[in-house]
RNA sequence: GCGAAAGUGGCGGAAUUGGCAGACGCGCCAGACUUAGGAUCUGGUCCCGCAAGGGGUGGGGGUUCGAGUCCCCCCUUUCGCACCA
């Protein structure tokens, strides 16, 4: 073989190889276990980045290793092909989206395949092809039969830079989540819904399925869903026959209670104006808390601010007249609009009644019988209850429970749950995304496509102007349709949907990709899933990763498939940055790895993705530091190169067949090495993960190779062999390429991947003699090598004859002495 | 503010259960080969000290024969949530 490494020539010669084997194509076969590793689809923007790169790298060293582990590896990959950069290229450039989508497709596909990563493209799915699409559709029309899609008019958040509307999970800190220095606004708008409200309380119980998901990922999506237990209470306003409603956790604190504060956005606040004395000035106030309210959206540090209405409520379990006031930290989306002020109890009240001098009364006391100090803070605890009528003396958590029946009992409220979790809109106004099956009929009202017609195929002749409003909307012979019920002329829903609707079912999808009767098929996915590992950025933890579970439930629902959750491990990998920033255009700090690919070879980009960083931490990349990478392929090669053309013909001594008393010390070093590395390695990949320790062991067994190639003469050709095939397998996880070449150079015809992975030999990697550390008082003074099984008598008098300790415990008595096996030996003296 | 994770050489990082801190790689220093080197190879490289020795894992305290690792307090960074009533 060519002793020089030449990735570029080598890489080329195996992908080849390789898709001409079919050797990742994998199908169903009920003999064998099988194993799905699923990394998250790209969205096709042009080019890959080292995001990707890390992404594929880490999923294809699983996907490697348990092919040769047995197993019958589904390893898919496709394209998140709908979205909006695209449409926006396309009225940049006025040419058609899927054009823009199609020719990135095939360029990405392009870079994506120079990385060899283990992919079945034959299951090579895009989301933005009606044979796809049509079945976002026919979800979305189950959903409709069973309540789970609807249309309402509400106030939505949309961002100027999309010309779009957002869902809420799309909507970070105020901004848009694509354009983060773009607050997002309020729009009133008619709007289809998800219903993922209704499968709150599954998702949170089915965490509990999810053993192997990172707690992180759990615990956002808990907060995000944000369940909590609490009390309905009505006020009644005195001055006019109307109820206030509030929502609280914390019914116990209610005889604290000094005012009532609503939102400005309150239906009631109307009505409070019509029928206020000084009606001009209450407008202007809630004018002014309206915006201050919108402000504190984007100012989380915004002041607290209110104002008097002049109207009071009467409070329903004390019967004391209390004032209503507005305030801008109300939010009108939460609850129900309007809270009860308790300063006493709650920071933000105390904050509020002490900025407007309304009184701070205290209703509970600590438990312990110790006083709280209510001058710089509100006592937030539970404890028990004082001044509160015939619930004083009442735990609050007993009280909670009395105190709700009461309101209960005498219908002035209602226990009640409440989620932060909000519906999932889904329509867009934009053009590049699935048609809503909907037609609007003047007769027939709302009306569902039927199955049968699907799908509603995206029209091509639009017009990309840029103008906003859905672009579907111009185009008249796709608006102007029949109903499907009566007949009549009707109008189609102009809106596309969410393109998170595509990547919530697509991993169903790849499990047989061309079935065109049903969205999925049910034997396929019976064989696959779960997805035994999913790979993936932790940025999706409540965008993609709460949609995913919520579709799955409602195909359970629906009967497609049997199963509450589709994804039994998951792992969120880090970030790609470089000087300490992600890597974007806009910072100009981007590096690519197609032109890393050209320089160094797609072996030395991914080892170095790979082992420059454990794969959950951020990985700062460095250019010297894959020259690192390059250095140690290029020693590997050459190191195995000068050895091939005479071990090819040799039989490689499978560690079983040795005794351990047939080595020579030379042999008995190298096969330690080889074992240990073999253990550290396939223990690591059977969970832990720490794939940089995976590599820099494999680099420690390349060094000790080196060393060792003085004493060839005293190494047996089958050692050597053994030992140089051990180390290829290993390689062939991080640098398949390079790995296949010295594979074959060594003398096999098959690609390591069909290899069975090798098991290591605990008697070979034992390390024979053992240096043990010895300290006195703390301090390490001397060493000594015993061999290993050295009984712990011997080991302590060989540890006190050691000439440095003995001179550490000359003239002093030993207390204590200390033998760990294996670690060190510890003596106390006095 | 709340929650989580993290803090180790000049840098990325290692130390899986409380047991030799700094594996592996980068960088740097010295040397070899060379017309040349940003190639390759050899040696060195936590700090102070000629050495013996001493110090050292964000800071302070504690438990222990022994702490990067466990406990308490504090600081910093990153991420998530942020008036959720």
């Amino acid at each position: 073989m060519d002793p020089q490494y030449d990735p570029q020539v080598i890489e080329a010669k195996w992908q080849e190889r390789w898709e001409e084997a079919r050797l990742f194509d994998a199908e169903p076969d009920a003999a064998r276990k099988k194993y799905y590793v699923l990394e998250m689809l790209p969205y096709p923007s042009g080019d890959i980045h080292m995001g990707h790169v890390r992404n594929y790298s880490i999923g294809d060293a699983l996907a490697r290793y348990k092919w040769m582990r047995g197993y019958n590896v589904l390893h898919p990959i496709g394209w998140d092909a709908f979205g909006l950069p695209a449409e926006n290229a396309a009225i940049k450039h006025q040419r058609h989206p899927s054009e823009f989508t199609f020719s990135y497709i095939d360029r990405m596909k392009v870079q994506l395949k120079r990385l060899g990563i283990s992919y079945d493209w034959r299951r090579e799915i895009s989301t933005c092809v009606p044979e796809y699409y049509r079945w976002n559709q026919w979800f979305f029309l189950r959903m409709f039969e069973r309540g789970l899609a609807y249309r309402k008019k509400s106030r939505v958040n949309w961002c100027s830079q999309c010309e779009t509307v957002l869902a809420n999970e799309q909507v970070v800190d105020g901004c848009c989540w694509r354009h983060e220095e773009t607050p997002v606004e309020e729009r009133e708008l008619e709007q289809w819904f998800l219903k993922i409200t209704a499968y709150a309380d599954r998702l949170l119980d089915d965490m509990k399925v999810l053993d192997r998901w990172p707690e992180r990922v759990l615990t956002m999506q808990q907060n995000w869903i944000g369940k909590s237990k609490g009390t309905l209470v009505d006020f009644r306003l005195n001055e006019l026959d109307e109820l206030v409603r509030v929502f609280t956790t914390r019914v116990d604190t209610i005889y604290g209670c000094t005012a009532v504060l609503l939102s400005p956005q309150h239906p009631v606040v109307e009505r409070l104006i019509a029928r206020s004395g000084s009606a001009a000035a209450l407008k202007e106030a809630v004018e002014g808390i309206k915006a201050s309210a919108a402000r504190a959206g984007v100012d989380p540090n915004l002041e607290k601010q209110g104002a008097p209405t002049g109207f009071t409520v009467r409070n329903p379990y004390s019967g004391e007249s209390i004032p209503v006031w507005l305030a801008n930290f109300v939010l009108m989306e939460y609850g129900t609009g309007a809270v009860m002020a308790v300063p006493a109890h709650d920071s933000r009240d105390f904050e509020f009644c002490r900025a407007y001098g309304l009184p701070i009364r205290q209703v509970i006391v600590p438990k312990g019988g110790e006083t709280a100090d209510l001058s710089r803070a509100a006592f937030i605890e539970y404890g028990k209850l004082v001044n509160s009528g015939p619930f004083s003396g009442l735990n609050s958590e007993e009280a909670i429970e009395r105190m709700t029946l009461e309101a209960e009992q005498q219908g002035f409220g209602q226990g009640t749950i409440q989620y932060r979790l909000r519906d999932w809109g889904i329509s867009r106004q934009r053009y590049w995304g699935t048609p809503i099956p909907i037609v609007y009929c003047a007769g027939c009202g709302v009306v569902p496509m039927p199955d049968e017609s699907l799908p509603v195929v995206l029209p091509t002749n639009v017009k990309f102007t840029g103008r906003g409003g859905s672009p579907l909307a111009e185009v008249e012979e796709f608006v102007s349709t029949c109903c499907p019920k009566c007949g009549g002329e009707a109008r189609r829903e102009t809106d596309t949907m969410d393109t998170f609707v595509d990547s919530s079912w697509y991993f169903y999808r790849y499990t047989d990709p061309n079935i065109s009767t049903a969205p999925i098929n049910a034997s396929a996915v019976g064989y696959w899933f779960p997805v035994d590992q999913y790979i993936g950025g932790i940025e999706h933890a409540i965008l993609h990763l709460i949609y995913m579970r919520f579709f799955t439930k409602v195909m359970q629902d629906t009967g497609l498939v049997t199963f509450p959750e589709p994804v039994a491990r998951l792992f969120t990998q880090g970030m790609v940055i470089k000087d300490g920033a992600k890597m974007s255009k806009s910072k100009g700090n981007i590096v690519d790895p197609t032109e890393m690919c050209a320089r160094y070879g797609a072996d030395t980009v991914r080892l170095y993705m790979l082992f420059a960083a454990p794969p959950e931490r951020d990985l700062e990349w460095s250019d010297a530091g894959i020259e690192g990478a390059a250095r140690f392929l290029n020693r590997a090669y050459r190191l195995v190169a000068r050895h091939a053309e005479r071990l090819a013909g040799i039989v490689s001594a499978r560690a079983q067949s040795w005794k351990v008393n047939d080595l020579t010390a030379t042999e008995r070093r190298l096969l330690r090495k080889t074992h240990q590395t073999l253990r550290h390695v396939t223990q690591d990949m059977e969970g832990r993960w720490h794939f940089n320790t995976d590599v820099a062991m494999t680099m420690e067994l390349v060094n000790e190779l080196a060393e060792l190639e003085a004493k060839t003469h005293e190494i047996r050709a089958e050692v050597l062999k053994e030992a140089l095939e051990y180390l290829v397998l290993l390689l062939s996880l991080f640098a398949p390429h390079v790995a296949d070449e010295l594979w074959e150079g060594l003398g096999h015809d098959e690609p390591a991947l069909r290899t069975v992975w090798p098991a290591w030999d605990s008697q070979l990697a034992a390390e024979e003699e053992i240096e043990l550390p010895v300290q006195v008082n703390g301090k390490l003074r001397g060493r000594i090598h015993v061999a290993a099984g050295t009984s712990e008598e011997e080991i302590r008098r060989r540890a006190r004859a050691d000439e440095k300790v003995a001179q550490h415990l000359d003239g002093k008595q030993v207390v204590k002495m200390i033998v760990v096996p294996g670690k060190l030996v510890s003596i106390v003296t006095r």
